[in-house]
RNA sequence: GGGCGAUUAGCUCAGUUGGUUAGAGCGUCUGGUUUACACCCAGAAGGUCAGCGGUUCGAGCCCGUUAUCGCCCACCA
């Protein structure tokens, strides 16, 4: 949104009521009134607080990496919704805003462009240098996302915005940090990460992803060198990377393969017993394999190599020449491979188990940029792809190479670059997880904290029961430094005596190196702290989720204990999306747990995900996000939120299908897969460039916007307009004249049925709106309002309200305050508008957590009625259902109107009567019916231009009539001078054949064991059901006997 | 390999604890310049609820099974 169009005027003019919404102008208005009212800020530490107690949401902090798209619109609809509620419910609201530093991605985003555009590394300009570039990123995103929100029209306090690396966030991060490893939950280990060659970093084992490329497996040779035994001149392994035998420091044969093999033959037959057709063929493959494999000798000779392997046998390594043993070791699989696998523990999962477990030295063979290092001899130097085009060719020559196959290799990438995963030694920070992890199970399991849909729960707890070891540590520049400093050649007496009892400084000495760790909660410490000694500072930074596992405290001031954090802590809910439930939600819990003894929040909501076109979910590394802003721009925030929230149903994904809108012609370009980045799009139609939301460049962004459109948002568009317009008609209506509560009030017990019924339903539907919302059924509550507002408010209560209404112009005096009751029409509109108004209030409160720009445009001019009424919307009282409103009997009764009200239209529109011609109808019904519906003729009358003519048990059936039986009631429409006899024959044959069809289903079903077992309120259901049907059949079949006499007649 | 979810009208989706004849929007068709709204109004057509089997008086819903699709986790010398 840009600041031009915003209107500084809120003083919204009765007499200005344009009859299409606009949303742009409501939204610029009332973004800005909310700011200067400081609606969503809450007073810190303020004395007087809210009987209800207060309600707490902190974002899930988006990313600064780039801009929002839908997936991140829908996450802050939802939680807008809730927030927005709360507060009008009369909590103390608060919605954190904020963004997050995104450690890799920030940081591999920035290198990107860096590189791309001066073609520089960061090792060229430097950690200060990238890190300055970041922050100038991390502003212009910031700056950005939060535009994006409040255009959106997100209630955050905006004078909290917080950011991961911001100085409050950083205090939390020391303290944190200190805590852990103060009582010794933080250690520094060896480990092997997945190092990511291209960002020199490691990145976890929820940031590879596995990707199908092809590959070779090369068989060589291992020359046995001792003992020496003829049958054996060596050994074969199989590798798929063959240059990491440089490393390789043993070979591994399974210790006893005759049982390994003979289990898994036998797992095999199990399981070939119960499988399904498709399974077995595949089964039956590998059952001949492993039968080959034990008629081949081939155990035979893995038994003797086993035999070897534990009387001391030893290899030498091809090219290095060095000697490595040969190791027994169930890792080594009979039936893969050659049943031999080589081992090197530095470089795989696997073999880096088998190395602790058989004591083998790890040899490093590469540097951090990928290269290969001086333990890989003459190859030191090369890159992988080199190194292994060298070694295989060495092989060759040296005679080592068996056998080579082709064969497609799933092989590790790293999701920030997306370059392939070196698995790689490292030294790594650690945070021990077994009694954190505990604390976070336990607090789930016990219900302290919710999982709603509560599916998610059995993912959370499976991935905390791993308990495995959190690696803290990115080798990044972006991001929270590691407080700690190691030192050299130190005493632990001088350290004590440096730091002198001091409670904000905690030391450990490393076994392996002999260096002391040091860690300061808030200093950093120089240098030279220590005397005549060097303090060197770790370089690598924390994870990011580190920093955003204290969000829901960090942003309420913790470690400091003031009053916002006792009053907002924990928060209410956390509004997010499934896939971070594991890497966000469940360390929030723990660090939560940790620093505050308390949990983070009461409930977790996991939404829908949203999909584009294809089924992939949107997202910013993707390239598949749509910005929110363009469909705001075409469609207005509001049918965007109402929209997205319409589609948030308790299991199903939410598949997004925008395609382009051309500028020029309005042809719509289907969004694919080709087109969806690309900065500007010819419209196939008529020819012409237009630009889409990724047009970067001054060339392209002159171009008119192809909107993105989503039939969806249309509908949610249309629902806005015709809210719009419903307001529109009742201030039309009233004109200048005032409406009070206290007249509202007096009015409300009107005893017609119109008005007994839209309270009812008003009430029945605050009541539901109200539960779906609190349980997040948003889609529900939504569906609910739409139907309320559209089919009853809108078609119906409107309608017959339009002539109370009128009766009351022609007497009014248009200036009076009061509903003074000098004639009778008079005090009869005056409850028509009470009760209208009263709807509509009510209706428009319930519908601002969803469309929060609308409905204040409407309440503003509401307030022109009556300026008792809140200063907005926003927190204005939430409707209390009022139960007493509730009358079930009311709504049926209403629907029998409603059911004749159609059949009337239906005969009108099926017979082609003009709609300017009136017609004529009688009802036959018992006398409730026809004293219930005899007061309702005028509505049929404006409604259907239908004129009733009798009603009761009997009635004088016009001798053109068209028959319609109904439940409990017979209409006849007079159709004199326009009637086709054929036609009505055939109808009411068809209507005859339907009913009897019902009669046959409903009498079987009554005959069997259905009386005696089913719940008696059922059977008299049915057995009711059937004498109706009858009843209606009997009507009809009557009619069609007069009709088949008149056409007789008139033959003669 | 383990787990979770989905399959309902041409399309996009609802369908609470099993209970009359399974709903909505869009699209289609018919008819409408009704002073709130054509971003509208009135009406209609359109479904073997993926297949098979079971439980039950009764299944879109519960159980088993098959097929197809999606997601998450683990593994692949």
């Amino acid at each position: 949104m840009s600041d031009n169009i915003f209107v500084t005027n809120n003083n919204v003019d009765n007499q200005d009521l344009p009859k299409q919404y606009d949303p742009l102008v409501a939204q610029s208005r009332w973004s800005r009134y909310w700011d200067d009212l400081g609606l969503f800020q809450v007073g810190r530490n303020s004395i007087e607080r809210s009987v209800k107690g207060s309600f707490c949401v902190v974002i899930p902090p988006p990313n600064v990496t780039g801009a929002l798209h839908m997936g991140h619109a829908l996450n802050n609809t939802l939680q807008d919704i809730t927030v927005r509620m709360k507060r009008m419910q009369g909590y103390d609201t608060l919605w954190i805003p904020g963004v997050d530093h995104a450690g890799i991605a920030t940081q591999a985003v920035v290198e990107k462009r860096l590189f791309e555009e001066e073609k520089l590394t960061r090792h060229d300009i430097g950690r200060d240098a990238l890190v300055g570039r970041i922050w100038n990123w991390k502003e212009k995103y910031q700056t950005r996302i939060i535009e994006q929100l409040k255009g959106m029209g997100c209630s955050c306090d905006w004078s909290r915005t917080r950011f991961t690396l911001d100085e409050i966030c950083a205090k939390a991060v020391r303290y944190f940090f200190f805590n852990l490893f103060k009582q010794n939950l933080i250690y520094r280990g060896k480990r092997l990460v997945n190092w990511d060659t291209h960002l020199q970093t490691a990145v976890s084992d929820d940031e590879v992803f596995y990707e199908t490329v092809d590959g070779n497996f090369w068989h060589i040779k291992y020359p046995i060198v001792e003992p020496k035994v003829d049958e054996f001149e060596f050994v074969i392994v199989a590798t798929t990377r063959p240059e990491t035998m440089l490393g390789d420091t043993a070979v591994a044969v399974h210790p006893d393969p005759e049982n390994a093999i003979n289990k898994i033959h036998n797992d095999i037959k199990k399981r070939l017993e119960t499988a399904s057709e498709k399974e077995k063929s595949d089964l039956q493959k590998e059952l001949d394999n492993i039968e080959s494999l034990k008629s081949s000798g081939q155990i035979e000779r893995l038994k003797k190599l086993a035999q070897l392997a534990k009387s001391g046998c030893k290899i030498k390594l091809p090219l290095s020449g060095r000697i490595i043993p040969l190791i027994a070791d169930a890792w080594a699989k009979p039936d893969k491979g050659t049943g031999c696998v080589k081992i090197t523990p530095a470089h795989d999962p696997n073999d880096y188990e088998v190395g602790l477990r058989n004591d083998l030295p790890m040899i490093n063979i590469l540097n951090k940029d990928g290269t290969l290092n001086s333990a890989a001899g003459v190859y030191e130097g090369l890159t992988i792809k080199a190194a292994r085009e060298k070694v295989v060719s060495d092989l060759d020559a040296g005679g080592f190479l068996h056998l080579v196959e082709e064969r497609t290799i799933e092989l590790a990438h790293s999701d920030r670059s997306k370059t392939p995963i070196e698995p790689f030694l490292h030294d790594q920070w650690f945070v021990k997880m077994a009694s954190l992890a505990q604390t976070a199970i336990d607090t789930v399991k016990n219900g302290e904290v919710k999982i709603l849909p509560e599916r998610y729960t059995k993912g959370y707890i499976d991935w905390l029961s791993e308990k495995r070891d959190w690696p803290i540590g990115r080798q990044l520049w972006w991001g929270h430094r590691i407080p700690i400093w190691s030192c050299k050649n130190v005493t632990k007496n001088e350290i004590e005596k440096t730091f002198n009892n001091r409670n904000d400084i905690s030391f450990i000495r490393d076994d392996e190196s002999g260096e002391w760790r040091i860690c300061s909660l808030e200093e950093d410490l120089p240098e030279d702290a220590i005397k005549d000694r060097q303090l060197v500072r770790e370089e690598d930074v924390l994870d990011t989720w580190f920093s955003s596992a204290l969000w829901t405290h960090s942003t309420l001031g913790w470690p400091d204990v003031c009053g916002d954090l006792e009053y907002y802590y924990p928060t209410g809910v956390l509004i997010t999306n499934r896939d971070i439930l594991t890497l966000w939600v469940a360390r929030m819990v723990l660090a939560g747990k940790f620093n505050t003894g308390k949990k983070p929040f009461h409930e977790v909501y996991i939404h829908p995900t949203i999909l584009d076109k294809y089924g992939e979910r949107m997202s910013k590394s993707l390239g598949n996000g749509v910005d929110p802003i363009s469909v705001i721009t075409k469609f207005g925030a509001d049918a965007m939120r109402f929209g997205l929230a319409f589609l948030t149903t308790e299991n199903q994904d939410i598949r997004l299908v925008l395609d382009f809108e051309c500028p020029y012609c309005g042809a719509v370009v289907e969004q694919t897969k080709k087109n969806r980045k690309l900065p500007k799009i010819q419209c196939p139609k008529c020819k012409k460039n237009f630009r889409t939301q990724w047009a970067e460049k001054d060339d392209d962004k002159n171009l008119p916007e192809g909107m993105m459109i989503n039939e969806r948002f249309e509908v949610a568009r249309n629902f806005c307009n015709k809210l719009w317009n419903a307001a529109r008609f009742v201030l039309l209506s009233l004109g200048d004249k005032k409406i009070d509560s206290v007249t509202i009030n007096k009015n409300l017990g009107s005893e017609l049925l119109e008005d007994k019924w839209i309270l009812s339903r008003l009430a029945t539907v605050t009541r539901d709106v109200t539960q779906m919302f609190e349980t997040y059924h948003y889609a529900e509550a939504v569906r609910l309002l739409y139907d309320f507002a559209w089919d009853e408010f809108c078609s119906f209560y409107l309608e017959m309200v339009k002539s109370r209404l009128s009766d009351n112009n022609d007497n009014n005096d248009n200036n009076s305050n009061n509903g003074n009751n000098d004639n009778g029409n008079n005090g009869q509109s005056l409850v028509a508008e009470s009760i209208l108004v009263y709807v509509l209030r009510n209706l428009i409160c319930l519908l601002h957590p969803v469309t929060p720009f609308v409905t204040e445009e409407i309440w503003q001019r509401l307030r022109k009625l009556d300026s008792n009424l809140a200063v907005s919307v926003a927190v204005a009282e939430w409707g209390i259902a009022d139960n007493s409103a509730v009358n079930v009997e009311i709504e049926e009764r209403f629907k029998i109107f409603q059911e004749l009200l159609r059949a009337i239209r239906d005969v009108r529109a099926s017979r082609n009567i003009p709609p300017k011609d009136e017609i004529k109808f009688a009802v036959k019904c018992n006398k409730t019916t026809a004293t219930l519906l005899k007061p309702m003729e005028k509505y049929f009358l404006t409604m259907a231009k239908a004129k009733a003519t009798e009603w009761g048990e009997s009635v004088e059936i016009p001798e053109f009539a068209a028959t319609t039986p109904l439940t409990g009631m017979d209409l006849y429409v007079d159709l004199s001078g326009v009637i086709n006899l054929n036609e009505e024959i055939k109808k009411l044959e068809k209507e005859i054949e339907k009913i009897k069809n019902f009669i046959t289903a409903k009498e079987k079903k009554l005959d069997g064991d259905f009386i005696k077992k089913a719940p008696k309120q059922i059977v008299e259901k049915e057995q009711q059901s059937l004498t109706d049907l009858k009843e209606q059949l009997n009507s009809a079949t009557n009619a069609i006997k007069k009709l088949i006499k008149i056409k007789s007649n008139q033959n003669l």
